[in-house]
This record gives C-alpha cells, structure tokens and sequence, in this order.
DNA sequence: GTTGGCACTCCAGGCTACCGAGCGCCAACG
DNA sequence: CGTTGGCGCTCGGTAGCCTGGAGTGCCAAC
C-alpha cells in the first residue's frame, strides 16, 4: 500500500500535527525517525501522500495535515499497543481499587477519571439493565393512581419506574402483583425470562405485564455518563463546535447509539466524518467494550478532536475498560 | 439615590446593551422612553452614573457598558414584575401537564426545557430526600459483603446506597433489619425519624444504624440537574470562559452551595462578582425556591452572561419554579 | 439646567509592504 | 534512477499606516 518511507513520513506528520496542531513542512520531518532524507525528498513523498489523499494543504505552499484517511492509516498500521506509562496504570489502579458505592454513582466517577487521565471528553455506557440477573423487584404505592417499582438488579444497580394505576387496583392488588412479579423474575435476567404464569387474577395479571412493560422498555435502553465536558472545550479554540458538540452530548440518544454502531462494527476508533454525525465530524471517539464473564456490558470511550492523541487515548481507554470490566465481575 | 431621569438612562443603557452587547452611546438612548432629552445632557448625565460606579467605559471615548453595581439596580428597581408572553406560558403549561415519570426524570427534563425557553443553561435542585416521607425500605442483599438499600420515597424519589456488610451478617440478619428499618421509617421522613428502637439482636442493631447513617448521609446531599450547556456555550463567545463554567458546573457540590447561598440569602438573582465564585464572574445565576405546601423543596434557576435578558429569565424561572411545585404538590 | 458645537480620542477596517515558511520544479549528481 | 540542492514562486501572518466613524468632554450660548 505504502512504502516504507511514506509511511514513515505520514507517521511522523501525524505526531507532529499532533502536538503542535500547526501544518507540519517538509524540514521538520526530514531527519523524523525512519525517514532521514532531504526535505526535497520529502515534498515529492508529501506530494504523493496528498494525491492519494492522506494528506491535504490548508492552502497552496503551506505545511502538510493529515485527512481523516491519514488518521486511519495511522491508527490501523502505525499505533503500537504500546504499554501506558506506569504513573498512570498506578492511578488506574488505586481508582478501581478505592471505588465503591453504587454503581451508577462509579460509572460516572469512572467517565470523569478517564477525562482527567486523557484530556479529552470521556464517556461511560452503563451495562444494560437486562442482562443483570434481578435480585429483587417491589411495587410501592404512592397514590391511588401512581406506583413505582423497583428492582434491585445482581450487578448493584437499581432500575426504577412510575407507573399510572388504571382506577380500581386496590392496595391488595399491587401486593400481589409485587409478589408475583418477584416470584416470576428473582434469580433470573429480565432479559431473559420467559412469559408470565396467569396468577389466577386478571387485574393482577394486568398489572403485572404493564409493570413488566414498563420496566422492559425502560431496562433496554442503555444509561450513558459523560465526564469531562470541559476538557473538551479546552481542546477546541472555536466556540462554534464546542456549542455543537454539548449540542449532540445532551441528546444522549445520539450518543448511545453512535457508540453502539461503532462497537458492533468491530471499530475502537472513529475519526472525524467516519461515523456520520454531522455536528461531531471535527471529533474522533475512540471506545472499548467493557466485559464482563466473557459478554460485553457497556462501553468505555473518549471523545477529542480528529488531531487527538491516539496511542495514548487508545492504551488508556484499553486498560479502564479491561480495569472496570474486572470490577464488575467481582460483583 | 438617583433621580428619575438617570434612572431612566441607566434603564435604557441596559436594555440596550443587553440585545446589542455592544458599548452604548448617548445618541442610542437620547430619545429613549422616560429619557427625551439632547445627547450632551445625556452624556453629561453618564459621567455621573460612570462616578457613581453604575456604568463603565471600555475605554476612552467608547460608548458605556452596564456594571454589575447598574445591573443590580436595574434588577432591583428596573424589573418590572412583567407577565409572560402568552405563548411561553402555554408551552409551560403543556410541558408540566404532560410531565410524568421518575421525578429524576422529570427534573432533568425541566432543566433542558427551562434552558430552550431562556437560551441560557439551566439548573433544577432537586427536593432533598430528608423532608420526604417514607414509603418502603428494603434491604437486599448481592453477595456476602455487598447489600443495597433501597428507600422509596413518596414524591416518587428512589434513593439507593451500596453497603459493605460486615463479615458475620446472614441473609436472616439483612431480612430482620430491613423488617425493622421499615418498620421505623416508613410513615416518617428520614430528617425526622428519631432513634432506632432495639431490636433485641446486636447484630441487627448494628446493621440497622450502619444503614440508617449511609442513607442519611446521602439523603442530606441534594440532586442537580444541569440542561442546556450548549446554550450556555453559545452565549459567550470566548472559549476560555465556556471552559471554566463547565468545569463549574462538573463539580456539582460547588453549584449546589452557591445556589443554597443565594437563596438563603433571600435573593434571586446573583450578578457576576457578586456570588464570589472565581470561574463565574462573567455570569449571572437567576434562581426562584420550589414551594411545595408551603416549604421550600428544592430550587430552579438559569445561569446565563452578566448581560443576560434578566425580566424574561426573571419571569420564566418564577413560572417554572410555581408550576414545578405545583405538579410536585400532586404526588 | 440644557443644548449645539467643536476638538479630541480611540477602535475597526482596509490597504500596503514585507518577511518567512513552505512548495514545486528542475538540473545535477552519485 | 532515485536523491538532492537550488531557485523562483505563493501564500499567510504581522506590522504599519491611514481613514472614517462613533463617541466623549468641554465650553459657550441660550
């Protein structure tokens, strides 16, 4: 695809477009590692790297930046997993070590230590409520017409919901119902249990499957947690995408779903227009799956500018995904 | 204090500066309502408020810009108590009458909405969970040492906290503390439940006091719920103060004090310098106390530029702030 | 006390010039 | 034939200069 010396060249414009965030010239790169030819050598491999579009001039005889094309040959061929510097796998370690308390309460600790270690935005998707196993489920009347259920789910999370009581459920009613419920769902996933057994009632037995509506959809979606926001205002110099990116960051919907779109194609990374939301298109996200038991059970993931520094965001995006996916399974 | 026809230029200067954000001259405001007079006395009369501290210059010979000693005066003695715009209040009163769920959900629907009604980013204070009344309290255990306890609240509220269990406690041991936490609590608000009876097993005992003190530790700290930091974003247009407000606004508990300040302080409204919080200086925090039967639960506000539109984000917040505890009073 | 007039100040924007970084091309070299 | 040094060219950025306009402060006159 690319030889030696090109890919040496792409390299070293990548880093140090990286750091410097200033179109990278010819002289700056002729002695880089792996390249060591004259700068005239290096415009005519630049030159190249341009048509074949890994590259692109900000404007005629100015510096080299690399394009999302660039980006990606970078991450797919030149990112060495290389092993993240010891200062921070100890601080990795002491923040999964110390976490404790509930579990969206460390989810949410997790995405802001992940801002603080990378710099850039952190995102956390919690594991999806259906695939815990239900320790306990309880229906409690607040009104005549309103009850919330709650369920205690294996992993320590706790999924509640209001629901609207149709006229004439009674006290008796709903603890049946609750009992019923637990007794249909304790010690298996809400995902997985089957249909449920007629309690020999039929308002319990209605009240029983709207509960059970209710908690479903509810259960499926995933919850996400974002950390960080301002260390992504920090790395924008136009206010105009940080507006944009707080924009899509509110919709948690988009963002859920753009992860989840990444992970199931097998990607870690997604560079600049890649993954087709408009407003994040000067973003790459980098993301690793959590898992758990051998399943996966949410995502970990960071999102910076395109010009992010990807082997240190993909080594430490690595080890606090494998580190929360260890803490999880201790539970 | 200052006669009517400053006033009335100082009002004018305001009002001004607020749609234009640019520095005012007196040719602007020469003929504005209340004012009606000749450029030169209007500058005559600037100089004045300018000595006065009401008005800056940005420099020599550039038009004057509000202070935050002349926003205060506008907001104190300006702001007329103005109804809202017909349309807001019916997009009030459709959001509340369709409002419905967990009330986490909804609080953080009414900070988002809050924030489009105003463009400014907007925060909700959740009710504190001490002042609500108990509805159930269960004890469940995930594993040897891990249990959850979960305390179902009568405003809908659903507060849950891990606890690390001491070796020695048995299943039996969590299902008669929790029998005997709910039998203590339910009924009572948490702030109020006095001392635990003795349950005649130590064990128990222990237990149940270890708990009680989590959940009251948590129960004392209130929720915050942040909408609309994409407007927030858009309203300043240096990046280096978007960043400091969102670093603000992560740490939560700093939020959290400073709004309890100004509302115990009486006020409504905080302007720039006047709150002390370094990062927030260039900002404005409008705020109105959640009434529900006659206490105050919680508190909504928007958090927007010192130039901020002060009567419409005065009567919006108030009108939230009413038909916030309005609903919540239903439950 | 209010007003018109006048001189002054300062910013914003446009224009020019210039410097430097960088490129492409080409001829020469090994 | 790939590599290299050299040369001319092209831009962007900065500095300097000017100018127009908005605005002020002051003063004298009403």
């Amino acid at each position: 695809m690319l030889d030696d010396r090109k890919t040496a060249i792409l390299s070293a414009v990548v880093q140090e477009y990286i750091t410097t965030a200033l179109p990278v010239g010819s002289t700056h790169i002729a002695d880089a590692p792996g390249v060591h030819v004259s700068p005239a050598t290096v415009r005519n491999e630049m030159a190249v790297l341009e048509q074949e579009g890994y590259l692109v001039q900000p404007h005629t005889s100015a510096g080299r930046v690399p394009t999302d094309k660039g980006y990606r040959f970078f991450v797919d061929h030149l990112v060495v997993p290389g092993v993240l510097d010891l200062a921070t796998r100890v601080r990795v370690g002491e923040f999964f070590g110390s976490a404790h308390g509930r579990l969206e309460e460390m989810l949410y600790r997790t995405s802001d230590f992940l801002a603080q270690l990378t710099n850039y935005a952190a995102v956390v998707v919690g594991p999806p409520a259906e695939a815990a196993v239900v320790r306990s489920v309880q229906l409690v009347g607040l009104s005549a017409t309103v009850a919330t259920v709650v369920v205690v789910l294996g992993n320590g999370s706790v999924e509640s919901e209001t629901i609207e009581l149709t006229p004439g459920v009674s006290a008796a009613h709903l603890a049946n119902a609750g009992a019923h419920l637990a007794g249909h769902l304790v010690g298996s996933t809400l995902g997985a249990a089957g249909e449920l057994m007629p309690s020999g009632d039929a308002v319990v037995d209605a009240l029983c499957r709207q509960v059970l509506d209710s908690v479903r959809t509810r259960s499926s979606d995933e919850h996400l947690y974002i950390g960080g926001t301002s260390q992504m205002a920090a790395s924008f110099d136009a206010v105009e995408i940080v507006r944009d990116v707080l924009r899509t960051l509110e919709q948690q919907f988009i963002v859920v779903s753009l992860i989840g779109d990444i992970v199931q194609r097998g990607m870690s990374v997604a560079i600049g227009g890649e993954h087709g939301v408009e407003l994040l298109a000067s973003c790459s996200l980098v993301v690793a799956p959590v898992v758990v038991d051998g399943e996966r059970r949410g995502t970990v993931g960071v999102l910076g500018p395109t010009r992010m520094n990807y082997p240190q965001a993909m080594a430490t995006v690595e080890v606090v995904s494998d580190q929360l996916g260890r803490r999880l399974e201790e539970s």
